[in-house]
Order: structure tokens, then C-alpha cells, then sequence
DNA sequence: CGACATTATGACACCGGTGTCAGGGTTCGA
DNA sequence: TCGAACCCTGACACCGGTGTCATAATGTCG
């Protein structure tokens, strides 16, 4: 036997045809159970695998998914977002349950990446991962639309199409960070990240945090803020900019766990302690945030959860079924640790 | 237009065959440069994609490679070593380079997973990534070979084919740190990882820093020495045995950051100062070790190169190219940090 | 016992490209 | 003017499965 085996061979061995090979194999009923025992047997035998690439062509689809990465292009480039990496552990499990394979792809955001790998058939649907640009974003939702590409998006809303996004409440975490700051009596705040409607998940963390502070009386203001992507060095540097405007404050709330880290660098690089002169929140709780000094108080994100949404979401959409919107929203948790007291 | 357009399509546009049309897009020099100038214009307009199924069919590959992931079937579920994930996104960057897409996939080490994804034709070779036990892969790997499967995998030694491993220099590693202790006058070391043949990786890492402890005529007792896999609570319970039996050291060289994070976490709670009663080394330098506390002494391995030596050695693999076999050891470097003074 | 339903199977077209081969048209040298 | 060489193009078989349709074999019932 040179080369691998094909359904011609197997049916060869077994006494039928082709046809009968191919759908003993697939489980047809239109197959007698003694005949597919044979047919089954052969292929165990010869160690058979279905082709994937002749199955796939005839039947218009692929059993595969594919997640995009997009990074912000200003980001270190060697270093991925551990808590985007942790998204993808989650996918890959939830796709692995459902029978799907999943194919993984960097991209640049400004990349023309494009529906690609769905309009060249080597997906059924995306999952599209990554803080990013809001604006940059939409027009490349309409180009996915527009081809009729099945997709699903962490974070960004797709506008007027709700069951095309799974995201946190963000909203309802940066609250819950305003809550507990509020409880500590630490209601002077800084806020390190992205308000502007740049990053749809920051601002509305930090809308959500603000709104809460403001039912109590206090707020952020204007001065207090820095902008930061979600990197420790990016956090570092906003922090020390507003230290090096001698801004006052005793409590910073970072955008995202790096930001945090980053924060709480800059800010006992300055003599200021952590939680004693300043309380520290971040969010996404990464694996860091536990071993970090102090261990950082932070918004949990349930990535295993968002994952198999991200997947469930998607296969629906896939087969035309309908999607959960109601639970697409999933809720945040605050963990608290040392860095606020 | 109804469904995706085809190269029949494109041809019946642009006026001329459909060959004409698979020629011209794909760059053969047999094509008048008008018409394919003609072709490809169409093919925009009409938003045309290969479809890679039919493509992959008929050249008899895929362009696809495969990424194993296999896990301790005793580590936490939910959670993904962070090394693994960090290498997954170099191997994604160097497939990407390549011109090849990326398929992941995670694996028990029980699985029955065999030459499956190239077998099924869907990835032209496989990247195999994991500690895991020795023994159990041996018979894998065999399987692989009998299927003329093209594979490399990350660590882990196959019988007599050099040119199928990557990985760090695990025993000059180990001696790195032994000099190190050495220097700083802590020879009196414990070791927690596995240093039986079962983990190939914790072995020649243990290995290492033995033979040179032993040149300066210190070594690792037995009773200094326990058993755990890489994840942070089976170094603590490691270590808390240990300190349990009431075992003294001045040092500890934990296999994996992993395990020295929870062996810290064991040592403080038993009222030990690191590194003030123990100096602590890891191994691995995950982003964590930067930043948990204190900031923790480790091996870095570079996760970029070994990445895109996986890579490159598959790709040479499948085209029958010599492999740089010298260069697939690659070289750990040392990062001393707190944990040990 | 003939009409008809039921079950199991084979023949065959088809998915959308790629590679081979044959042939039409032009140019150039003899 | 004729043939060889060259360039470009189209026709067609083929990759390895899947789905449809036709049909043979067997069973069922009036």
C-alpha cells in the first residue's frame, strides 16, 4: 500500500462500494449494522482517516473556527496580553468540546485582513479578540457583514447587532471598583487608561466607575486622569506623569491589570505605599495579580465562561439558530487582595 | 451573484478559461501580464477567494500546521501553563511568517490522539508542547514515525532523531544556577520538581545543577529533594513536606517558576524570609517572575527563538531539508532578581 | 400470487480548484 | 515560403470524498 488509504481501497477490502464506505463511516442508518462492522473493521485495519479537504470541499464547510488577535500596534510586539492568551486557552477548550478544530492568527489592526479566512473557506466562523480601536473596528465589522462571514467579537459592540458581541459588564465592574473604594474612604481617585471613545471597554469601565462615584458625591476629575494602552510599561508611564505633576490622590484605578502593575511601580518608585497612601485596583484578574507585590485587587473576568459563550454564540450563528443575548453580558467579580488595604 | 463567486466565474468575466484564471492568480510565468492584470482586477471586484479546500485537495497539502498541546492530566484544568501559552503565540508569529496557518489543539496525555491532523490531511506537520511523561510519549512517537508523519516537539528527546527536538539546554540551566548558589554561598539546596526519567526536562535540569554543586564538592541530599509537577500548589504542598519533616536549607531550586512560586508561598508561611533564610530559583522567567514577591531569580528560555526554531526545523522537515540540528539546543540564560539576594 | 412498501447497495454527478497536454498564433531563420 | 521555436491559452482528467437517484432484494398484505 504506497501512500495513505482512501475510500476506494477500504471498499476494495470490504466487498462494497466507495458510497457504501463513505456512509458506513459517517454512521448512516441506510447502512446495514453487519456491513459497517466490516467496513469499519477494514479501516481500523489500514488505518484509515477521512480526508478532510476532499470532505470539507464537498460539504461547503470546514468544522473549524478561527480566532483573530489583534493587537494595539503600539504594543511591545514580543509580548502577547497574557489575558487574551488565557481567552484563547478557553476557546480552544470550548472548540475541542464541540467538535470543532480552531485556527489561530495574529493580526496587526491595520492589517487588511478582511473575511479572509472564511470567504477562502477555511473557517465557518471567527472569534475576533483584542482591545482595540472602536472606529478602526467598525468598518471592518460592515466588510464581514457585508460577505455574510459568521463572527462574534469580545469587547466591541457591533452596532445595532447585539448577538454578534460577548463581552464583561464592563460598566458594572468599574462600579463594583467604585463601591469598594468608597467603603475603604478612598473616593480621591485617579484613573489610569482610555476614557475617550477609542476603547469602548475602558471608557465604559471607567463610565460605569465614575457614574458610581458621582451617586456618592465624588468624581474623578479631569486632571487625574492618564491615558494608557494595556501594558505595564504604558501604566508605569501615565502614573508617572501624574506624579510628575505633583497630582494628589489616594486611589488609582487602573484599566487593566498590566496598567495596575505598572501604576504600582511608578508609585513606590515615588516613596507613595501601596495600599497605605494609595489603594490600587486593577481588572481582568491575570494570574499576576496574585503573585504581585502587593497582590493586586482587581475585577475577575470569567474567561472560561466568556470562552465557551464566545464558541456557543458562534455555532449558533453558524447554524442560523438563535443566540443568548441576555447571558452575553456576563457579570464581573471584585477580587479583593492587599494593594487596597 | 448568488453564494461566493469561482474561478469560472472570474473566467467568464475576464474572457478567458478557467485555468487561465488558476495560472494567473497564483503568479505562473505562462501568463500574458495583460491578462492576468485582466484576471486579477476581476477577481477584486468580484471579491474573489481560493477556496482553500479544493486548492488543498487537489495539491495534496494544506499549508497548515498543527500546535499539540498536552497537559499533566493532574494540573489544574482550567489553567494553561503560561510558558506554553507564551511559546504558542511565537510559534504563531514564525507560522504566520511562513505563510502557514496554525491549528491548536489541546490534548490529554491519555488521548488516543495519534498522526490524526496530518493523517485527516489537515496540517501538513505537527508541533508537539508539554512536559509529560517520557515513557508514555515514547510509543507516540513511534506511531508518527510509522506514518511518516513530519513532526518536531519541544523538549522532550525522540530516540536517535536529534533533528525532531527543540528545546533549552535544560542541564546547563540547572548549572547555571548551581553557580550561582555556589557564588552566593548557599549550597545547602533543596530541589523540588521530578528528577526521575519520567520528566525528561526536570531531570536534565536537576541533572545540571547536581554535577556542578558536585564540583564544588556540594550536592542535593535525598531527603532535600520532592516531587511535584509544574503548577504553583504542587510546589507548595512540595515544599510545605519538606518543611514539614523539618528540613533545613539555605536555598531552593525549584524546576519551574511555577513550582519556586509556590514553594515561596510555603517558605513565607513558615515564617522563612526569602531570600533572606532561602534564596530561591525558578526556572522558565514567565512574566509572573517579574513581578510576584519577591521578584523571583530564574532561567529564562527564549520562547521567541525556540518558536521559530520549531518552525523552521518543521517546515525543513516536510521539505526534506537538512535540519540545524546544532542550533536546537538553544542556550538559557540566567536572570538573577530578589529571590535570591 | 401480484402490487407495493422497505431496506440495502451501487452508479454517478459534483464540490472548486491544479497540472498536463495539445494546439493556435506569431516570430524568426533558412 | 516553410518549418522550428516560442508563447499563450483552453480542454480535460483528477484529487477524495458526499449526496442523489436508480435498482435489486426482501418482506407484507389483500
Amino acid at each position: 500500500m504506497k501512500g495513505k488509504a482512501t475510500s476506494f481501497d477500504i471498499a476494495h477490502y470490504a466487498g462494497v462500494s466507495q458510497s457504501t464506505v463513505s456512509r458506513a463511516l459517517r454512521g448512516s442508518p441506510l447502512v446495514n449494522e453487519e456491513t459497517r462492522r466490516r467496513v469499519v473493521e477494514v479501516a481500523r485495519k489500514l488505518n484509515y482517516k477521512v480526508d478532510k479537504n476532499a470532505s470539507n470541499l464537498r460539504a461547503q464547510q470546514s468544522s473549524t473556527l478561527a480566532v483573530l488577535l489583534f493587537e494595539d500596534p503600539t504594543s511591545d510586539e514580543s509580548q502577547i496580553n497574557p489575558f487574551f492568551l488565557s481567552m484563547l486557552g478557553s476557546i480552544t477548550r470550548a472548540c475541542a468540546k464541540s467538535g470543532y478544530d480552531l485556527l489561530v492568527s495574529f493580526q496587526s489592526t491595520s492589517n487588511d485582513w478582511h473575511a479572509d479566512y472564511a470567504e477562502s473557506h477555511r473557517a465557518d466562523g471567527i472569534i475576533l479578540l483584542g482591545y482595540g480601536d472602536y472606529i478602526d473596528y467598525q468598518s471592518k465589522f460592515d466588510r464581514l457583514i457585508d460577505s455574510d462571514t459568521k463572527f462574534v467579537c469580545w469587547g466591541a459592540n457591533v452596532e445595532g447587532r447585539p448577538e454578534l458581541t460577548v463581552s464583561c459588564d464592563n460598566a458594572a465592574g468599574g462600579a463594583l471598583v467604585a463601591q469598594h473604594l468608597i467603603e475603604l474612604g478612598r473616593t480621591d481617585c485617579a484613573f489610569i487608561g482610555d476614557a475617550s471613545h477609542h476603547s469602548p471597554e475602558f471608557s465604559a469601565r471607567f463610565n460605569g466607575f465614575e457614574a458610581r462615584l458621582q451617586q456618592h458625591g465624588a468624581h474623578v476629575s479631569e486632571r487625574k486622569m492618564a491615558t494608557a494602552i494595556s501594558t505595564e510599561e504604558s501604566g508605569y508611564q501615565a502614573t508617572k506623569s501624574l506624579l510628575a505633576n505633583n497630582i494628589k490622590f489616594n486611589a488609582l484605578f487602573g484599566a487593566s491589570d498590566l496598567i495596575a502593575i505598572g501604576a504600582i511601580r511608578a508609585l513606590q518608585e515615588a516613596g507613595l505605599r501601596v495600599p497605605h497612601d494609595v489603594s490600587v485596583v486593577g481588572f481582568d484578574d491575570l494570574a499576576v495579580a496574585r503573585f504581585c507585590t502587593p497582590p493586586l485587587s482587581t475585577v475577575q473576568q470569567n474567561t472560561t465562561l466568556a470562552g465557551q459563550m464566545l464558541v456557543a454564540n458562534l455555532l449558533n450563528l453558524i447554524a442560523n439558530k438563535e443566540v443568548d443575548v441576555a447571558n452575553s453580558v456576563l457579570p464581573p467579580q471584585l477580587i479583593v487582595r492587599q494593594s487596597s488595604k
